[in-house]
DNA sequence: TTGTGAACGGAAATTTTGTTCCATAGAACG
DNA sequence: CGTTCTATGGAACAAAATTTCCGTTCACAA
């Protein structure tokens, strides 16, 4: 090995290096090249020896492949082609970006918090991209339905969770939906949710530590034989459990405050779903009419 | 391990299995449960060493849960994971990926109610990215001054800024800071407001069209010499115009609905600003106390 | 409080995996 | 035709991972 040359640092990089110098090099290694470029989710994630043997090369030919490249091994190649398969799908960088962004904060603590917003701003968007990784479109389309098939919709949410509910509660009402925000004002709450009826809908939001109050709620309308959507960070959470339809939202953490930009989102396309579903309803009698 | 179970074939079947028997499980091993559930990404492609360290428990612990679950060991239950993000991604090749990707995205405006996730999270994306442009370091920096400087926080908004005005509320408050929220429960918003005197602040938001109430609010606080605080969509909107600092917001405007995810970002940074604020000057106290 | 059983953590043992080394085959050049 | 240099396959080695085992803790019941 001659080459002490820099190794790529992402899987396209290293694509176009394989392009670049595939003409160059040895037959067995040119064998390795095409497999590599043909099968990167097999490199990424199955043993060397497995490889090794699906491309026909014994596994020390994929080390030199590897070490030909500028890697230290075959392990090192690995991790790229596992980053990316990752990346692809904006999927699995989510704890790693993170924790970096994390640490990129711990370091501007000592600035004196003056780029906080720009902070703010990339760990925000970071958990709306990681939005549609937990929350699938069946998962919002079911949700929908709840919505529409019922008669009344109640929301409960307290605490850090108040705000989501309540732009639930108030754009559902705006959007022409029977809605009862659940607001515990004099104390009423267990009696407010008394009221659900089988045809009616709980929507419960609730993040760890999952208030005591929204828990109630939610069994209350299990036994009471009415549908529960909940939002939560969980699927395990005391109010995912009993739903009847769970959306699972990740929020970025920053100094041990949680965001709530991913949420508003959610709930906001929760609401438009609906809107939008209601509406083309409402064509479709219109139409038949004349 | 006294079951002798048959272990689930695919990652959704093992998930319903998760679910279903969660609240049987032990305490640790309901620690392992969410983790799995939660990420399902790391269990895919880390090793055993690496996801105990993460999720905070034994090796063999993950091994028992494995076990529990009718796997022979740990890493036939990483197998399902494995498969299941390659399934995820169809068998294509990278740039097709990346392409596939945007397409979905463009092709969303179009189509019905499916994609409206991804839709929303992009809009919200932008809007959040561009935050910053109207909201300067130095606006957030006066508005966390005034925060700091006054003595009790009055907080108002109604209808579609509720929402946030209860989230800064709410958090504020977990801050340490004296804060009543201008809740208008029982008609008494006024009167509340009536109350505020010069060394207190307002804090006040509303969008367009500018509710009433609101507008009122910021009137009284500044006849009565008390700062204010405006989170706004313009900078000559009736309650900009007679507040001390401005804090404007552009949200998204995704099918005629406009979006707050922006806003809510906002609110945060200002909260954590201050929160980080107050706990340096607690510092700095104490180190001059020794 | 004490006894019993299950669950747990940690370390040891085992298996698997990745890497290195070396003898050999093959090609290139003299 | 012989020498040399490079590439290759396979085995040996080293590292790392997973699994097993066992002493201890914890919770519950007597």
């Amino acid at each position: 090995m001659t080459d002490a040359q820099i190794p790529p640092t992402t899987a396209e990089e290293l694509r176009a290096a394989i392009l670049a110098r595939y003409d160059g090099l040895s037959k067995r290694l040119q064998q390795i090249a095409r497999y590599v470029l043909d099968e990167p989710n097999e490199l990424a994630l199955e043993t060397l020896a497995v490889i090794a043997e699906r491309s026909g090369v014994q596994p020390s030919a994929i080390v030199r492949f590897a070490k030909s490249f500028g890697f230290d091994g075959a392990s090192q190649m690995q991790r790229l082609f596992r980053d990316g398969l990752l990346s692809g799908h904006a999927a699995l960088g989510y704890s790693e970006r993170v924790r970096n962004f994390s640490r990129a904060v711990d370091n501007s603590a000592a600035s004196g918090g003056a780029e906080l917003l720009s902070e703010f701003v990339e760990g925000n968007t970071i958990a709306l991209q990681n939005l549609p990784q937990t929350v699938s479109d069946a998962d919002l389309t079911a949700a929908v339905r709840l919505v529409e098939a019922c008669d009344t919709v109640f929301v409960v949410g307290v605490r850090r969770a108040f705000p989501i509910a309540a732009y639930l509660a108030y754009s559902l009402q705006q959007a022409g939906k029977r809605t009862t925000f659940v607001d515990g004002v004099a104390g009423l709450a267990r009696q407010q949710v008394g009221m659900i009826r089988p045809e009616d809908l709980l929507i419960a939001v609730s993040y760890q530590p999952y208030a005591e109050e929204t828990v109630h709620a939610v069994e209350a309308a299990a036994t009471r034989g009415a549908p529960v959507l909940s939002i939560s960070d969980s699927l395990v959470s005391p109010i995912a459990k009993p739903a009847t339809v769970t959306l699972q939202v990740r929020e970025s953490e920053i100094r041990a405050f949680r965001s709530l930009s991913a949420s508003m989102c959610l709930a906001q396309a929760l609401v438009i779903g609906f809107a939008f579903e209601a509406s083309r309803k409402e064509d479709a009698k219109n139409r038949r009419k004349r």
